[in-house]
DNA sequence: TATTATAGTAAACAAAAGGTCACTTGTCAA
DNA sequence: TTGACAAGTGACCTTTTGTTTACTATAATA
């Protein structure tokens, strides 16, 4: 009971965060939200600052234990079609699971403000993708499913038109279906410029 | 000197909205930095809303001078190399003009919570550059400089990397040359792919 | 010249915000 | 049974913040 209360706080947190900043933020919205008085939030974290560390550590480990390392690269497509399957199933998560467009928000809203929220939207919104995607064309050159190139150079011009999709979706929920179309016609587009034929 | 001051708000307000975002900043500091006593602003603005809503009137309407008819198109390049040239001189102005890169910093921050924000950081962010590149990727096509392809695609694979790198700029400014690079070393990657040789 | 609008100042106000403290209640170990 | 502690409450305090108001100086206008 005791942890689940501090975790409770640091998931209205990232919901009011994501929703209105750091700044617009207000405690006793935060504690009514939970049912609970401000002065009971105070139990489980000494300040606001505090709450907004303990969530950025949060997100920071959520990122390392699921993109930090080479553990976590998704298997290399033994075929074109098989690189828009997976491209489209990340999308599909990441366009739809509430807490992953929350965390991009709130990275979105701190990154000017606070250097550790800065280092991971730079993760979460280019190098990350591109590097697993250095490793997937990587791969797929080695298979001969993919014209020989930079493999970093493709993963770069592959995933960050893919962000920006994101982004909208984030941005403007109600296109996101459109959005995720326009991934897959990209995604179809690329692989007819640089697909092996 | 009337209006001097009204304007020279909406200016304080870009930079300190566009630092601390809108709930971030206060007025007293505002006015400070203006070498006023904060009643002064009130002179100026009913609000602090009110002063929000002049400065997005004032970015919306820049947006449309500038950008919003075809009047503005650049002319279409007429070698590969120009088209590299002008990618750069486009980047150089956005990544190295303070008020731009405070224009988009307020927008980024403020997408969520206000709708012409939102409505005008997709403008910024996607939309417009991509419907720029179009007209030119087009006529490029049609000059016989680009193979032939849907111009809309190749504008968006074009223009989002290089927006990816954009952001980053605003979020990482010591990273700018070396963005500046590779938006260089992708604009080259693109021509050696979609040019005619 | 008298007047009036403009732009600014200084002080005050009410509400919102972050944070503290004394107190209660329930749980668990000695 | 008792005592200690964790978790929550409600009242209170202080500072910050948006806003207002009464006043002043200045410059244009009738």
């Amino acid at each position: 009971m005791a942890n689940d209360t501090k975790e409770r706080i640091l998931a209205a947190a990232l919901e009011l965060f994501s929703k209105n900043g750091y700044a617009g933020t207000n405690i006793r919205e935060l504690s009514a939200s939970l049912g609970l008085v401000k002065s009971g939030v105070y139990k489980h974290y000494e300040s606001k600052e505090a709450i907004w560390n303990a969530l950025l550590d949060q997100m920071i480990a959520y990122y390392a234990d699921h993109f930090g390392s080479a553990d976590h690269l998704p298997p290399v497509p033994d075929s074109l079609e098989a690189l828009t399957r997976l491209t489209m199933q990340m999308v599909n998560i990441t366009v739809h699971d509430e807490k992953i467009i929350m965390t991009r928000k709130v990275l979105t809203l701190e990154q000017f403000r606070d250097d550790r929220a800065r280092e991971l939207a730079t993760k979460h919104f280019l190098t990350g993708l591109t590097e697993i995607f250095t490793h997937i064309f990587a791969g797929m050159m080695d298979k001969g499913l993919i014209l020989r190139d930079d493999p970093a150079m493709l993963a770069f011009a592959y995933t960050t038109p893919i962000s920006a999709l994101i982004h909208l979706c984030d941005r403007e929920p109600e296109k996101t279906e459109d959005a995720i179309d326009q991934i897959e016609a990209f995604s179809r587009h690329f692989i007819a410029t640089y697909g092996v034929k």
